[in-house]
DNA sequence: CGAACGATTAGCT
DNA sequence: GCTAATCGTTCGA
């Protein structure tokens, strides 16, 4: 990957594992972004998850290759943005929920339309807003320009609690977070 | 073909 | 805390 070693995230593994991995992640694209704060991971077997059905035009990308991107229109307005996990075919994935912001802060405000940083990336609507991802994205591999994703620098404090805004499998505790951070959609439990 | 429903957010109480 | 906004996807008839 562009990260020096190979594949240091194991796409290839469940989504509930590969996810608390995420969290502390750098991701950019096209330069602007961040630390990866807060994530949740989905998978087939998972009643929550687009991919529950079985395959479909909008979740294709769910079944396809680990490592790809899966960008989804969230009610009529949002894009939200996921990273494919376990084999192709499997449909599970993780949501990428909350970034801390630190690269082209500029650009940022500018298409969020806000001066208030700590709202700039706090949920899935906002991140793709402020990183100016939209169906155009879909399918790329997350490894490859625009995207850039380095993994944690320094060792990171995970906490899990249930996902936000579903309703089945509510109890499931697949949200990952990074414990303290301001930069959260939501406190962690 | 019609209808219900979101892996959400902003704005107001 | 509560709700409107907004429209593609999905499912039932």
């Amino acid at each position: 990957m562009s990260t020096g070693s190979p594949d240091p995230f194991r796409f290839d593994e469940d989504a509930w594992l590969v996810a608390p991995r995420l969290v502390g992640a750098i991701l950019t694209v096209d330069g602007v972004g961040g630390r990866i704060v807060e994530v949740e991971a989905y998978d087939r077997s998972d009643p929550a998850s687009h991919t529950f059905r079985g395959p479909t035009r909008r979740n294709a990308a769910m079944f396809g290759p680990p490592g790809r991107v899966y960008v989804y229109r969230s009610y009529g307005i949002h894009w939200c943005f996921n990273i494919v996990c376990r084999e192709e075919g499997h449909g599970a994935g993780v949501l990428v929920r909350a970034i801390e912001p630190m690269h082209g802060l500029d650009r940022m405000r500018a298409r969020r339309g806000t001066g208030d940083d700590r709202l700039l990336c706090a949920g899935p609507g906002r991140v793709c807003q402020a990183l100016g991802i939209d169906l155009g994205h879909n399918g790329m591999p997350v490894d490859a320009p625009p995207f850039r994703l380095l993994p944690p620098d320094s060792p990171v404090e995970v906490r899990s609690g249930p996902r936000i805004g579903i309703t089945r499998a509510t109890d499931v505790p697949w949200r990952f977070g990074l414990a303290g951070s301001r930069f959260l959609s939501r406190r962690l439990p």
